[in-house]
DNA sequence: ATAAAAACAGTAATAATTACTACTTCTGAA
DNA sequence: TTCAGAAGTAGTAATTATTACTGTTTTTAT
């Protein structure tokens, strides 16, 4: 009986699959508490370490400092837009072959590799002085 | 007369150039410290962002939670190990060209990447229990 | 030499995350 | 269906990396 049910877990997931974009932990506690007023930062951080442990959501470290969570994980690339700062999904050709690249003149085990790409994504673009 | 010398500045540049692991700002500070006792850690903060700003030295957010540095600033790639949290050079064939692919279907500007292998370094391999 | 700008040491503050604790909720058997 | 114990929770405190602040020192252009 490792793992039990709890209800702020189940209320967290669903929240989180209901965004694209891609929130961090107090993004994610602000909106959960609307719908479970006294729900905990905590419990938040917890559930979310917990649920990504398990593979069912992914941590994104864009590099911002906060980390950003994902109830998408299937296989895709994300980029972050440095003057705005939202991390937005890649829709592109699979690109793990480059851990096969790195591999050749590595003296151990290349398991995988994270990538972000960075950027003015088409918002900020558009907006004036970029 | 925006940048003026600095003897901190140089002290911390010269101690980045002799390591080819990927330190921290603190263990950059416990380092130079040897050298020039009662440098602060807000100096060794602050000349590392302004090194890096220049452009002489990178920050590397590999997703640890600290900051690393490196003072090649060479195009190449890293490697961090999950058993020890090293951080290693890749010697491997530039994969620059993975901003093209990322840029194919995307509306916006994609400047760059950041990637890190991951998985088990050489001396990890070897020890027991992985 | 000197004065203003920049940098410094030392300390305080911030921000994200984790740890702790007493209480509550699940759940598998009696 | 109860009920005991494990797992989870709320609320708070602690931790960690980093940045900001302040009065003093260093650098450098005149």
């Amino acid at each position: 009986m490792a793992l039990k049910y709890s209800r702020q877990r189940e209320v967290i997931k669903d929240f989180l699959c209901t965004r694209k974009d891609h929130p961090t932990a107090d993004i994610v506690y602000m909106n959960v508490r609307l719908q479970y007023p006294n729900i905990s930062l905590g419990t938040v951080y917890r559930n979310l370490t917990l649920l990504s442990d398990m593979g069912e959501i992914l941590r994104l470290r864009v590099g911002d400092g906060v980390d950003h969570f994902d109830a998408d994980t299937s296989p895709h690339n994300h980029f972050v837009c440095t003057k705005c700062g939202s991390v937005i999904d890649l829709e592109m050709e699979n690109i793990d072959y480059i851990t096969e690249i790195a591999a050749k003149n590595f003296n151990g085990r290349i398991e995988g590799h994270t990538t972000y790409f960075y950027g003015i994504c088409g918002d900020c673009c558009g907006s004036p002085q970029s």
